[in-house]
DNA sequence: AATACGGGGGA
DNA sequence: TCCCCAGTATT
């Protein structure tokens, strides 16, 4: 899950174990296929990452998952959490899990005034998370106390009156339940203006992947033409990208989608979808895109964004 | 140490 | 509109 709620990631879970039943698998799929059942949860590194390190089990530990906690960390996308998680439930390892949860109650058990996204923080609690932990079951104790924050000490409207540690706990004590767990404020939102193109040339259109690292990284998308601002058609058509991408070939701007407003958690994006249909009649291909059926677009992996729009303009 | 990375659902 | 989620990798 990694900072997705589970109820968020059920669905794609089953449909993943289902598709990829075990690590060869997943190994042997190719990254298309894994992209594309992860679209639309979001993280999409996650997907790369399981698939990469199913292959190093193959490859480098003879198709055997590891059991020690430091060999587990090693393995790409999963972190002291997830390493912790892992090796305490399925080798009984003594490692103290510390997700979302675990922060929250022992911040608010504690009242820790430092910042829980600061190393300093994360040191304290992690402190106290391994003095209470339970040796002997460690298992038993990393899925309590995570139950118990998703259950009881929950982050809004915690149910202060019947927890059973209401007697010992800072925050209630102190009447200071709200100011618990201390965050420093989030990144500020930035804006992003996407321009797609939709191009149509006797029944095809064009795509690419996403390769940077940047958002929806190998993800699939129409031709892009990403602008500083809110940017008038007209000078999206005048600009130096769209005389590159279609060097001189004789189009026609058939229309332009409404703005599509993402909302994402550090990122609004606005974008909108230019109809672009191409007159040459012969087979033209711009540089780095690959040319397909426009209705086949619907087996390749997208973003969130893209999806709406297929679904609404491409399947419609 | 700070920042990037998606998307959904509750308040 | 804001918060936050079974966090990790990169800068």
């Amino acid at each position: 899950m990694q900072q997705t709620r589970v109820s968020q990631g059920t669905d794609y879970y089953y449909r993943f174990i289902e598709k990829f039943p075990d690590i060869s698998t997943l190994a042997a799929a190719s990254e298309e296929e894994v992209m594309k059942v992860w679209q639309g949860l979001g993280y999409y590194t996650r997907a790369r990452n399981l698939h990469h390190t199913a292959k190093t089990i193959i490859n480098e530990y003879s198709g055997i998952f590891p059991s020690d906690y430091d060999e587990i960390l090693k393995l790409k996308g999963i972190g002291p959490n997830t390493a912790a998680a892992v090796s305490s439930f399925a080798f009984k390892t003594n490692k103290p899990v510390m997700d979302g949860n675990v922060v929250r109650i022992v911040s608010r058990l504690f009242g820790v005034l430092h910042s829980v996204n600061s190393s300093v923080g994360r040191t304290i609690i992690s402190n106290y998370v391994s003095q209470l932990m339970n040796q002997s079951s460690p298992d038993m104790f990393n899925q309590a106390i995570m139950d118990f924050g998703a259950l009881c000490c929950t982050p809004s409207k915690p149910g202060c009156k019947h927890c059973p540690f209401n007697r010992v706990c800072y925050a209630y004590l102190h009447d200071r339940i709200e100011e618990f767990p201390v965050r420093k404020k989030k990144t500020e939102m930035k804006s992003r203006f996407f321009n797609y193109l939709d191009i149509r040339s006797q029944g095809f259109t064009y795509i690419k992947k996403r390769t940077n690292n940047d958002i929806w990284k190998n993800l699939y998308e129409y031709p892009l033409i990403e602008t500083k601002s809110d940017m008038l058609l007209q000078d999206v058509i005048a600009s130096d990208a769209w005389a590159i991408l279609f060097n001189g070939i004789d189009t026609d701007v058939y229309g332009i989608s409404s703005e599509y407003l993402h909302q994402l958690t550090h990122r609004r994006i606005k974008a909108r979808f230019i109809r672009v249909v191409v007159n040459s009649q012969q087979a033209w291909i711009p540089v780095d895109y690959t040319r397909i059926k426009s209705e086949d677009i619907i087996n390749y992996p997208v973003s969130g964004l893209m999806a709406k729009y297929i679904k609404e303009v491409v399947s419609a």
